[in-house]
DNA sequence: TTTT
DNA sequence: TTTT
């Protein structure tokens, strides 16, 4: 009785940060930026150009499949939730972010010819289809992130 | 270059608040609940129901049909795009909030019988496809929200 | 490198269709409606109303779910993929159909009050978020399907 | 009350074929290729990649920029809606053939260093976000396309 | 008829 | 912090 999805093509911000819970679960965190050309008014008033970075976090496979293969500047198609989280910040501030959680990741950049992406090796493990993360990112206890993932 | 697309279905957390700004624009703001039902984990871990509230933006002719239509506790069906903003809180503290631009709005309750949604009057005053808001969202510089949406 | 999504909301024309394949596997197939409301031109020309009929398959858990709670008239919202396929029919011409091979269902209208939908069985088994069928489309063998779908 | 709507990224099987009905509109077509890349089934079963082909259509600005910029081979990034029309072919058979109507479009290939497409032209002449066809696709009468499409 |  |  919900939907709640979200789809992205963007460029990402730097390296995946990858971790590993004690459960061997892998999380992968990168910045993926997804910019507005900017544009004219009808009465001649310019909005200029505008980015939007998103916080973007993959589980298991497709954490995997990002700490491999993901760099930063590739160019990205993410497919996620939106999903809000609320911490602490070192004066006690409570704060909250906005993370995407993908469950879906397509490579659009030109595969890398290096030793991280060897040829041999399919950027993208899984099928045609974009890479479906089954029920990862519902198999992690929320419990799992407490202190985890300060992003 | 650039995708940034947001598909919500879910309910609405209360009223739509409307505002007019100085140029006659619209701009409808409301939450929206999407929830995930919970499920158990193979090692037999209840993961909880949860529920993620999504602050709805909405503008021009897409706010002036929510200010007409939609009510608390309506299931709808929203397209859009995430933006982000920061504002000074109380406190002199930085706050970002993240927000649903709506472009795209489906009204999947039953039509009320009221005074608000006569029978006469379609729900969705454009085409049979979902209500396409054109460029409205683009329309608004940057700078007329700046102090009017503390949102 | 390649997507190939489709989300629908609409009316279900008639009760599911369902199969079972050899291997166990079900199979439901249904026709979903989705219609343009119509429009007129800025010349004056009015277009009519339009109705798109869309081709659903549903495959395994799915094709079961809609099996004991999808019928006829019915609302939904549909996500996956577009399938074509060719077959020759009692004249021997060569046809084509267009297929949408679902991989998540959303049921929006009311629960029945039924037998079929008993209050305590969730129309959805799975999570808060849309069902998910995991790789399940995908694990059908293309040659499963010859003969067992004349749709 | 319905949504149509369809996400492609693939390549461009041929360059686009562009008319200009009476009206001055213009309509592009071309095929556009979404693959999936095969898998192995559970059981040993090889099920090998399958490309999906889709009659892309696209109206006025869309159309005019697929004309300038759109050749065989590009990636692109889709969106629109899935409309089917019958026609008779040359022996009097009905056939239906099932198109995508686009109302946003994504290029994905590094631009061609090209006299169809030099630096200072844009491959997309509106905003950052991706081109909105705005009510293009709505505005062609069907009746303008009885003939002149027999795609 | 594309691409990896 | 990306990219065009």
């Amino acid at each position: 009785m919900s939907l709640n999805k979200v789809q992205l093509i963007g460029n990402v911000g730097k390296d995946p940060d990858v971790r590993y819970l004690d459960s061997g679960v892998a999380v992968a965190t990168f910045p993926l930026a997804t910019t507005d050309r900017g544009y004219t008014l009808a009465n001649g008033t310019q909005v200029p150009e505008r980015t939007e970075w998103h916080n973007i976090v993959l589980w298991r496979g497709l954490a995997e499949t990002a700490e491999k293969y993901v760099r930063k500047g590739d160019k990205l198609y993410i497919e996620g939730k939106i999903r809000s989280r609320s911490y602490d910040d070192q004066n006690g501030v409570k704060r909250y972010v906005v993370e995407i959680f993908g469950d879906n990741m397509e490579m659009l950049s030109s595969p890398r010819q290096s030793q991280q992406a060897p040829q041999s090796a399919p950027a993208q493990p899984s099928g045609a289809q974009p890479v479906q993360q089954g029920s990862a990112a519902q198999s992690a206890p929320a419990g799992e992130m407490s202190d985890d993932l300060p992003f």
